[in-house]
DNA sequence: AGCACGCCGACT
DNA sequence: GTCGGCGTGCTC
């Protein structure tokens, strides 16, 4: 019987495919983990070896074509969580490993590792790298270094010039040479005084240190939560260890990565989903070394490879953008608390407003609870305030106590935000003569509309449409802007304040990166100004001069169908709250509302964000929903609605555990999208182990199913948003 | 997911 | 008479 290697390819297939070792290679000296090329039907693909087995003879097996890696790629701990997220997220091993390999690495054979050389380290000077002409071997060189210092033996490569270019940056003074065991020293910026919640805090997480703990770390914004990450990363640097610090999409910012360069004596490496192949090569392969370093990144991040990791940290941890909305369907927090377990490290998850399922987690003693509770400095608290809106002709959405509550703060020089999570200029274009309103043919949702654009756009499916300037259903001029975006309180703000800057932050305003850090530069600059945006504008940033902040409606997230919505509205209050009165002045927090007697609003100015959670929770646990209980959502789309409900309805149907609640076939929220036909079915168990034990019964059903080749089909374990 | 194999319409 | 449409079936 021979020995034979299971190999799990990039592909949407459940299994790994069996293959004979290459020629005069024994299977058994093949390492699980290994990258190999195998053939494929008629093509190659590259795979990953993730067992070993023995096999009657079967004419079938063919021989592995290559093999890439001695050891395994990723080191053992990752491994363990990579093979129990593809279980848990019920998605192919192959695919969620091959999310772990950026794609030039799954294909390319390793450089070798360069012999104990020189590296250089750059002595950043804007103004002279302005000087080195774009695209020239210098100042190539000079940009290999920005992350960090580099061995030469990396460097060398760069371009056939770099000999020289190196010497041209020694003379410059822009680089100097540095011992590669030197690099743990690299002197930086003093940390400043911790405050005694902040000692405490790192006290109490350091004592653990070599050890899995999970530890909430909660902290209202401006408490100095970066501060105790930035303790216990040197920390773990100083025992000789890397450090993995994951951030919400939007707030991998230069400025974040700055603080974190200034204050670190290690490199510190971007990564995130946005990098170049070869960039994102790069930074796999410095990754994998196991000298002290910190990897700071977003969702993907998680899987750096790092093979001496000693700590890892969540920052905001509650973001919904942890959570991969397609493919494989990951929640990096939960990955990394896996991950953490295997590595035996402390993970950290920091937040101002806690996910439910953390505090939920805490409830079960599984994880451990610190808080810190006083504003780093002197900043008191904002003074929040519920605006009633209901007997008022709002102009733009605004009202007149907000307005005047703007005016006085530019009066006094300060600075106001408001809030609106809406792009565009009104959600809504209506022709009062004979009711049109404009309708996306394939979403069968509202236009928004764009008017400096002069476009309709479909924010659904991103569908554009030029703006019509009679109806176009009675050629009437009755056409009006109904409701309020982002633009429409941009225009109107502009106008009743003309001595003042209005700047929008929005995805349509800061379409790159560098659009949106010159805006943040202005108001950074302190002058009094008007910021106006969405999401964006909530989350993070150190604004302090802002001392007025107009969340400028509420009702939506008071009476959604969803759940969750009211978790995000109430996170949403805090974390504007936590823009105003960041500097010496108290803040102020207006929010306008039609329903201004809403017990959210109650609970959470009575009580804050734990008081809020509490009663939440209570609510979820009374009706059983999450983290109370375990969902699923099975999606499906296709172009016709027929055979999306028969596949939907044989899968609910082969569902038979009477420990799984099976809804549906349900249209999902947005049943049509881009001219696609959407429905779900929700799998519900008050066990996790019930559902998934359902699932795994379930998921050769949906593969063999004959329909299932002829529509789109996915598996959410924990949705977060069922939509 | 690819890619081949396989049976029915408009083209040099 | 062929080129090619995409239905369905398989890939160790």
């Amino acid at each position: 019987m021979p020995t034979i290697l299971r190999v799990a390819v990039p592909l949407p297939l459940p299994d790994p495919f069996d293959y004979l070792p290459p020629e005069s290679v024994a299977a058994a000296s093949i390492a699980v983990g290994a990258r190999v090329r195998v053939p494929f039907g008629a093509r190659e693909l590259i795979g990953v070896v993730v067992g070993h087995g023995e096999v009657e003879r079967s004419p079938r097996l063919r021989p592995i074509l290559a093999l890439f890696d001695p050891r395994p790629v990723f080191p053992e701990p990752l491994w363990q969580a990579l093979l129990w997220a593809a279980r848990y997220y019920v998605h192919p091993l192959g695919e969620a490993l091959a999310t772990a390999l950026p794609a030039p690495v799954r294909e390319r054979l390793d450089a070798p590792e360069g012999s104990h050389d020189q590296a250089l380290r750059l002595r950043p000077d804007p103004a002279q790298r302005a000087r080195l002409r774009a695209g020239s071997a210098p100042a190539l060189l000079y940009d290999a270094l920005v992350d960090g210092p580099q061995p030469w033996s990396r460097l060398r490569g760069l371009s056939p010039q770099s000999t020289s270019a190196r010497r041209r940056l020694l003379q410059l003074g822009l680089v100097e040479p540095l011992a590669l065991d030197a690099q743990a020293r690299l002197a930086t910026t003093a940390p400043p005084p911790l405050n005694a919640a902040q000692q405490q805090a790192v006290a109490a997480l350091v004592a653990s240190h070599g050890a899995f703990a999970t530890t909430l770390l909660e902290g209202v914004t401006g408490s100095g939560k970066t501060e105790v990450y930035l303790a216990l990363i040197e920390h773990a640097l100083a025992r000789g260890e890397q450090a993995l610090v994951l951030v919400p999409e939007i707030g991998l910012t230069p400025q974040t990565l700055a603080r974190f360069r200034e204050r670190l004596a290690a490199p510190v490496l971007a990564w995130h989903s946005g990098l170049a192949d070869g960039a994102r090569a790069r930074a796999f392969e410095r990754a994998r070394a196991d000298t002290p370093m910190v990897v700071i990144g977003t969702r993907s991040a998680v899987f750096a490879p790092l093979p001496k990791l000693g700590l890892i940290v969540i920052d905001e941890e509650h973001d919904p953008s942890f959570k991969q909305h397609e493919g494989f369907r990951y929640h990096a927090r939960d990955v990394a608390v896996v991950r953490a377990k295997h590595s035996g490290v402390a993970i950290v998850l920091g937040s101002a407003t806690p996910a439910l399922e953390t505090l939920a987690n805490v409830e079960r003693g599984r994880f451990r609870h610190l808080r810190l509770d006083a504003r780093a400095g002197h900043a008191q608290p904002p003074a929040v305030e519920v605006v009633d809106v209901r007997r008022e002709r709002l102009q733009d959405g605004l009202g007149g106590k907000a307005l005047d509550a703007i005016a006085s703060a530019l009066a006094r020089g300060e600075q106001a935000l408001v809030f609106r999570n809406r792009r565009g200029f009104a959600p809504v274009l209506h022709c009062i003569d004979c009711g049109w309103h404009g309708d996306c043919d394939r979403c069968e949702r509202a236009f928004t509309l764009h008017r400096a654009r002069a476009r309709l756009v479909c924010h659904h499916c991103g569908r554009e449409r030029p703006l019509p300037r009679q109806c176009p259903a009675c050629q009437g001029e009755g056409l009006v802007a109904v409701g309020i975006g982002t633009e429409r309180l941009e225009a109107a703000l502009a106008q009743r304040f003309p001595t003042v800057p209005v700047l929008r932050l929005d995805r349509d305003s800061a379409r790159s990166a560098d659009q949106f850090e010159r805006v943040l530069a202005r108001a950074h600059a302190g002058e009094p100004c008007i910021l106006v945006g969405t999401q964006m504008l909530a989350k993070g940033h150190d604004l302090h001069g802002v001392t007025v902040a107009l969340i400028a409606d509420a009702d939506a997230g008071l009476h959604s169908t969803d759940p969750r919505a009211s978790e995000r509205l109430a996170q949403l209050i805090i974390q504007v709250a936590g823009r105003a009165g960041r500097g010496t002045r108290r803040g102020r927090v207006l929010i306008q509302t039609h329903h201004p007697e809403h017990a959210l609003f109650r609970t959470l100015l009575g009580g804050g964000y734990p008081a809020f959670a509490r009663e939440e929770l209570s609510l979820r646990e009374a009706l059983a929903l999450p983290p109370y209980s375990a969902q699923a959502l099975l999606r499906a789309e296709a172009r016709e609605r027929a055979p999306i409900d028969q596949f939907l309805a044989e899968a609910a149907a082969a569902v038979s555990d009477d420990a799984v609640r099976v809804a549906g076939p349900l249209p999902a929220p947005h049943a049509r999208r881009a001219g696609y036909e959407r429905a779900q079915v929700l799998l519900e168990a008050s066990q996790r182990s019930r559902l998934h034990a359902a699932l795994e019964r379930l998921l050769p059903v949906l593969h063999a199913h004959p329909l299932a080749r002829r529509l789109r089909w996915s598996l959410d374990v924990d949705p977060i948003a069922l939509d």
